[in-house]
DNA sequence: CAACATACATACATGCATGTATATGATAGG
DNA sequence: CCTATCATATACATGCATGTATGTATGTTG
């Protein structure tokens, strides 16, 4: 599990004097409400129709301030993966630290699940990360290592977990991790276009069900 | 089964001398390369960056014919949509009037099915349809129509089907329609994004499987 | 074949988002 | 307190995609 390495965005200059320590927080506060409001405008807009302007104002700042800290929208976009990679997979972490038993961790798993396919903003900004990467074969291999980096570490849970219980799956852990979230967020986009043709329960149904068949998986 | 009134889109100067059948044709002829170009560049671009140029350009003209035969982006798109949805519908039309027999009809729905998942275009321009009535809700009643109108004729034919062979769906039959169209675009841009964490074999598994979950379904 | 309409191309106007260069006010150090 | 540097704002330049207006060649009708 190596730390990314910020590099390309956030670059300070490399003055002589080091800015103070209370600036330096200043500057990360900016530089998180910024994220914040990008992470709201991509999920709302998408990545090309995202304006700098609307992610700065909603921020609180004007595009001066975006410009002092990221270099264009792709730098933020990217910063962005990097932060909610790494915010998704804590998130799991905290979520299996809190139980030792096996049976438990698969109960939180699953109920973490249920969540997941509930947040509109993950489903939208997930599918967005990927529709870049279909479409920009020079940020492909880029994108694509951070959403392997999510999916291995989904899998090598789940595959932890099922050892454990002395169970098997039907397919890689990987790939069942990978299919499990690209399956909420595939039926709640279904739902946010039409809410009568999959209705909550019915996700909830359909989540169950499968959810059961890839992590029980007799075949 | 109403046909959809054209009304917006294509609608011609009003001349009193109505033009000759071989300009009709020719117009006809324009307007088909033009829809076939777009749904192209729509799929590998996206709504947002889909430029009119290249969809001229790639129908083999300058955007001098696309302005004489659509108002604007969002006037393609929508006839586009119009003509993807009743060519889906058409399709499935067709495969149905090849099979009297229901187990022979469940079996074509199946093949038919996996092969849906592996039509790039259709799933990333789904996606697009989908994702431009979240974004855009003044659209949004407008895109949702055609979408249940296609999901609804996935659900007749679905409920027919099981009942000739008297079985039971886990959901409502519009919803298990839903859910297997979006759950198999989901797998496939899964697939384009990281090949190597679901392959093409793993996606066949779980369509099987879901397939099979949705439509025996016992709970 | 003449007069006219149609299909499409070319050239121009406009708007808008990005990016850059400069200005301003806040903050820290001497 | 005075100055230098930092964080952010403002103003300006540029590029690019859309949309419109006009031009041209091809086809059509009397």
């Amino acid at each position: 599990m190596n730390i990314p390495s910020i590099a390309s965005s956030a670059r300070r200059k490399n003055t002589a004097t080091l800015a103070t320590s209370r600036q330096q927080a200043r500057t990360a506060a900016t530089r998180r409400k910024l994220l914040l409001a990008a992470e709201q405008t991509f999920a709302r807009d998408g990545y090309e129709a995202a304006r700098l302007e609307d992610i700065a104002a909603r921020a609180g700042y004007t595009r001066g301030a975006f410009y002092a800290n990221f270099d264009s929208k792709e730098d933020i976009f990217f910063a962005l993966l990097e932060q909610w990679v790494a915010q998704r997979i804590s998130e799991v972490d905290v979520l299996l630290g809190r139980h030792d038993n096996p049976q438990q961790r698969l109960r939180a798993l699953r109920e973490h699940y249920a969540q997941i396919a509930q947040d509109r903003r993950l489903a939208l900004l997930s599918l967005e990360f990927k529709l870049f990467a279909v479409r920009h074969p020079e940020a492909h291999a880029r994108l694509r290592a951070r959403q392997r980096g999510l999916r291995s570490c989904g899998g090598d849970i789940l595959r932890r977990v099922m050892r454990s219980l002395g169970r098997s799956l039907p397919i890689s852990s990987v790939a069942a991790a990978t299919a499990l979230g690209a399956f909420s967020h595939a039926m709640l986009l279904e739902h946010l276009v039409d809410s009568s043709s999959l209705s909550d329960a019915e996700i909830r149904h359909l989540l169950g069900l499968f959810f059961d068949a890839v992590v029980v998986g007799e075949r």
